[in-house]
Order: structure tokens, then C-alpha cells, then sequence
DNA sequence: CTGAAAGCGCTTACAG
DNA sequence: CTGAAAGCGCTTACAG
């Protein structure tokens, strides 16, 4: 089926189908009717490849998550985004293509294929560990790209980026901890330029009014974001993480390693140290105690990356534009 | 960049770059490999939409995920499905467009959109709550269609599909109750096809050796898969469910929920009752106890619908084939 | 082994 | 308001 067979029942041109389906004004109301009404008839649909080649827009827009080899998924986090990017770009008319990357990859060409094949019009980027090389790369093949949750760093600015402003996190942690009291606090973070923001505002905030900031002892830095190496770290330093009021670890999974880790070991959470985890991943309430976490706003990061994604691929906005979102505390009952 | 401007460069016509870049046979070696270095010093690639155009395949599913409005996602379960799909069928040289779409909806023809508009190749359906009339309406478009984890039925083998022998899990279950001594035992489920076939599964195994299945009252069915459905029907019914030695919940969030009711109300799991969930998301070992549960072969089900698809799609075959794949009991500390 | 030509299914400038 | 024609970037049967 195609807009020439159309033609033929509706006897008339392919060229006044294409413009009766596409709501040209240049169509007879009359006209317009019958064609619609028989491709409705027939189920068709203009095909999208066809249309594209012409017009050169896809309205399709490729989704880059960045993945470790080795893990089941990038994360929850990121399968969540996802739902809701697809949802904000469908909401566009757009489709949506993903694809995983290893972000420690050297062959970048894999990356922008996509894009060289002109399978999307537009890149969405969804990643804290994109290295400036990877971005520099991307840009120079497109400038239809957008980059979501990248870690913050001086030259993420010259790019275009979604970020959630993770001092502000780290402060609201700081803040939950002072509210209840807990006066000697500690965090426990990868050595990552996203945690190293969450890290130095709950610094920032907790010294402001002088109480025992125990900072975070070279002992503290998790080697990587996975359940087991946070377990494994607040097993060894047992005695060290017990003398704390408090415990803010900078990612859900790593604060459950920390928190089972303790009371495993027979020390009371949050009655004897209270833990502050950071993400919000949607089980995190099933666990016992649920944790008290700074939850990162999905739902407006997604429409935010997806406005300005189509934006850019209508070519209505090409200069770099950095947008923050800001995250909140939700209390629960581990602090 | 297109094949013509590469041809000038190479000093050909562009129906001799298409061959070389296709790798075709009828191209001189040396012409080949000079087409070929050109092609990769501009990053050149092949145009997938003119190509599908001409070719009539454009090496892309559609991935449908079934979605209930008002969660955040489908499930985690659907996510990790979501990214070994994507894997599996990169690995085929396919791209995976993904979209939602809500099974109870009555209008039927976004779920075929893709198809029609000629953007996916074909479609990978995801969902135990996939209907007759949906399977029907789709394949009344498309024969080059799997439905992934259907819930079993009599009719699911009219259509090609990929499906998990609950029964078999729920045997598993009932197994490792009567391996631990639990004698009293009772079952926990949604009302639905797909649980249905877990819960027999689990009193046919238990009553062949006849210790005290106590089946599945009434109050037991949960309206729903959430957490707080099966935390509510848990309190609710506290004496009673105190009252076993063992309860099979046929998915992890709803264990979880019972569990966490018994808990939070000083009941000791599993030193009094031991709970095996189904499904074992990646997070279900950060519980206290971690859950015993119902291993779903994700990685299985992801290659052999990639490899079902893509035969399909190169139309291979046609016929409809029902694929089954044996679930594992995973021992944590629940039981 | 190579190339000119037709065709895939659209859109749109141009002429009427 | 309508249509014939050219063009988007490929593939492939046909002829050499």
C-alpha cells in the first residue's frame, strides 16, 4: 500500500494524497475527507522512511545509556528515564532508538552510527561518566546531541546538558542529619567527579555551622557503585563507620551495601547511625529500615531532555545551554 | 555525504561504491579497498533509510513493553529484558525502537504503527497481560511478530512466542519448602493466567507428597502487582499467614511485601515462616533476609527472541512456534 | 568487473 | 486547488 494506490481509489494524484495526509492547506476540504477516510479504511500509514529520505527529518531520536560491561543494566535509575524519555518524545511524535555504549570504549565510531546511518535525527546521551573526548567526538558529528545527567565538570558547558545540581543534594543531606542531630557525619562516595559534587555540599553545608564533619577518610571511597564493593568496604571498617552519628552514602545501592553491612554486624540503623542514601531507585522503601534518600527529579529531567532534543532537531536552537535541575529529601526511617 | 560524491572521489560510478561498501563480489579488490578507505576517512555511512527503501528490510524492532499508567515503569524484570534484547539483536546488526503501550486500551493501532509507517522490520511484544485480541490484532498486520512472556494459554500457541514453564517454578518452590520441613504452606497471587499456572504448578508438586497445602484462600488473591497491595493484604491477614510455615509468592515486589508486613509486625521470617518469591530482580538480595526466589532465565529469553525475530523478519520461516525455558530456584535466606 | 537506468515511496517547487 | 516532474540516496536487473 502506498500514497499512488491511495490515489487510485480516491481518483486523484499521489501529489493531493501526500498533501490531504500531511493536512496541507492546499487540499479541497471535500478532497481531503475522502483520502483520509480511505487510507483510515485500509490502515495506512505514510511510511516513514520514504518521507524522511525526502524531507530529511526521521522523527526518530536515538537514546545512548552508558553500560559496564558486566552489569545486568546501567541502572535502575537510568531504566526509569528511559520509560519517561520515550514517553516525553512520543508525546512529540517522535520515536525513539536505544542502544547501550561502553563509556571506557576508545572506538568511538560506534557511538555516532546512528547518526552517520541516519537512523535518528538526534542523539539523547544519558551518562555520568562521559569523558570530555567522548563528547568532543559526538559534537564534531552532530550538533543534534544532548547530554543528560553527565557528571558536572567546567567544560560540560559547552555542551548541551540536562544536570541535576548535586551540591544542592549533597546539602539537603547535610541539612537531614543536622535536623536530627547527628553531629559526627562521615560520606562514602566513588571517586567520581558526579560524587565528588554530592560530597562537597554536604561538606560545604555541614561545616557551616561547625559540628564534627569527619570528611571522608581516604578509607571511605568506593571503588565502584556496585552493592557488593559497599558492603565489602563497611565490613572492613566496621569500628570506624559505628563511631559516626551519621552516614551519607551518594547512591542508593552503595548506601544498602553500607546499611546491611551494619546491621548484619549488629549495629542499629538508624538508631545508633543514621544513613542518607541518593537517587530515589524505586524499591529502595522495601528495605528495612526504608532509606531516607535524596530523590533526583526523573519526571522533569525526561521532558526537559526531550524538549530539547526536538528543538534542536528542528534546528530552532543550536548554541550550547546548560539546564540544573534541582533534587529533594525524602524522609524515611533510616536517619 | 552520499554514495555519489564517494564515487567522484574514487573515480567510479556510485552503483560500484554501493557494491564495494555492500561488500559484493562483483567489485575488483583493488576497487574495493580504495571505495572502502575513502568511505572510512569521511566516516561515511551507508544511508539506512534509502537503503531500507530499496531493500525493503531496515534492520530495526520495534520493542512494545506493556505499561500500566501510574507506574513508573512496566517492572525492572521488563528493563533488564530491555537491554539484552537490545543486545542480542545489535549483535544481529539490528536496532530496537522501543514504545509503551497500555493493553487495556481498546484502540489497537498505535501498537502498530511502527509497522505500518515501515519503521521496524518487526515487533517484539513484552507483557503477560497480552490479550487474544490484541495477539490477534497485531498479527492481522504483521506475521513477523514474538510475544515474549505471554501468560500461558491455550490459544498462545496459535502465535509465535517465547514463554517461561511457571509451572515448573512454582514446582521449584513448593520443592525447596519440602526440602526445608515446611509442611503448612500456602500460595499468594495475582489473579491472572500467568500466575495462575506458578500457583498450580506449586500445589500439584506439594500435594503429590501430601503434606498440608493449604491452598490458596480466597483473601489471598492480590488486586494487583504493587508492593503496597500485597503489604496491605499481609497485615490484614497477619494470624493467619503467622499461621504457616511457608508462603509462595509468585513475584519478588508482592514477596517482598508480605514479607516486610511479617516483619514490621514481629513476626520472624523465615524462623517462622519462610517466604520464596518469583522473578529474582537484580535488588532482591539488599533485603533482610535476602529472598529465596524463582530465577526467570532473562538472558535465554532475550538471545531466543532476538534470534526468532531476526529469522523471521529475513522471513525464514513464518509458522507460529512456542518456545519454552525452565526458570531455577535461587537458595538466599528467606527459607 | 563496471555502469546507466529504473525503481523503492515519499515531498515540494513549479506551472497551471 | 491540482498534477506532472524532479529529487531524496540507495539497490539491482540488465547490458556490456
Amino acid at each position: 500500500m502506498n500514497l499512488r494506490r491511495i490515489a487510485e481509489l480516491a481518483g486523484t494524484s499521489h501529489t493531493t494524497v501526500s498533501r490531504a495526509l500531511n493536512n496541507s492547506p492546499l487540499v479541497a476540504r471535500e478532497t481531503r475527507e475522502r483520502i483520509v477516510r480511505i487510507a483510515e479504511e485500509l490502515g495506512y500509514q505514510i511510511n516513514a522512511g520514504a518521507r524522511g529520505l525526502s524531507t530529511g527529518v526521521r522523527m526518530t531520536v536515538g537514546l545512548l545509556y552508558s553500560y559496564h560491561p558486566g552489569r545486568q543494566i546501567a541502572s535502575f535509575y537510568t531504566a526509569q528515564l528511559m520509560h519517561l524519555m520515550g514517553a516525553r518524545l512520543a508525546a512529540r511524535g517522535f520515536d525513539m532508538m536505544i542502544e547501550a555504549f561502553d563509556p571506557g570504549l576508545d572506538d568511538l565510531t560506534s557511538v555516532v552510527r546512528m547518526i552517520r546511518q541516519k537512523k535518528a535525527d538526534g542523539l539523547l546521551v544519558i551518562g555520568y561518566d562521559i569523558s570530555e573526548k567522548l563528547a568532543t567526538a559526538i559534537t564534531s558529528v552532530t550538533n543534534k546531541c544532548v547530554f543528560v545527567n553527565p557528571a558536572y565538570s567546567p567544560w560540560i558547558h559547552r555542551y548541551p546538558a540536562i544536570l541535576i545540581d548535586h551540591r544542592w543534594g549533597g546539602k539537603l543531606a547535610a541539612d537531614a542529619f543536622r535536623k536530627r542531630g547527628r553531629r559526627r557525619c562521615a560520606a562514602v562516595a566513588e571517586d567520581d567527579p558526579q560524587f565528588a559534587e554530592r560530597v562537597s555540599g554536604f561538606a560545604e553545608e555541614f561545616e557551616r555551622d561547625s559540628p564534627e564533619y569527619c570528611g571522608t577518610a581516604s578509607q571511605l571511597v568506593l571503588r565502584d557503585g556496585t552493592y557488593e564493593t559497599a558492603y565489602a568496604l563497611a565490613e572492613s571498617r566496621l569500628a570506624e563507620l559505628a563511631s559516626y552519628d551519621g552516614i551519607f552514602v551518594a547512591s542508593d545501592v552503595s548506601a544498602i551495601g553500607v546499611m546491611n553491612a551494619l546491621l548484619d554486624n549488629g549495629i542499629p540503623v538508624p538508631d545508633q547511625v543514621g544513613i542518607i542514601g541518593y537517587d530515589d531507585v524505586e524499591w529502595i522503601h522495601y528495605t528495612r529500615p526504608p532509606l531516607t534518600t535524596v530523590h533526583q527529579p526523573k519526571a522533569e529531567v525526561a521532558e526537559a531532555a526531550a524538549a530539547e532534543i526536538v528543538e534542536r532537531v528542528f534546528e530552532e536552537r543550536t548554541e550550547s545551554s546548560t539546564h540544573f535541575y534541582k533534587p529533594e529529601l525524602v524522609w524515611r526511617g533510616s536517619v
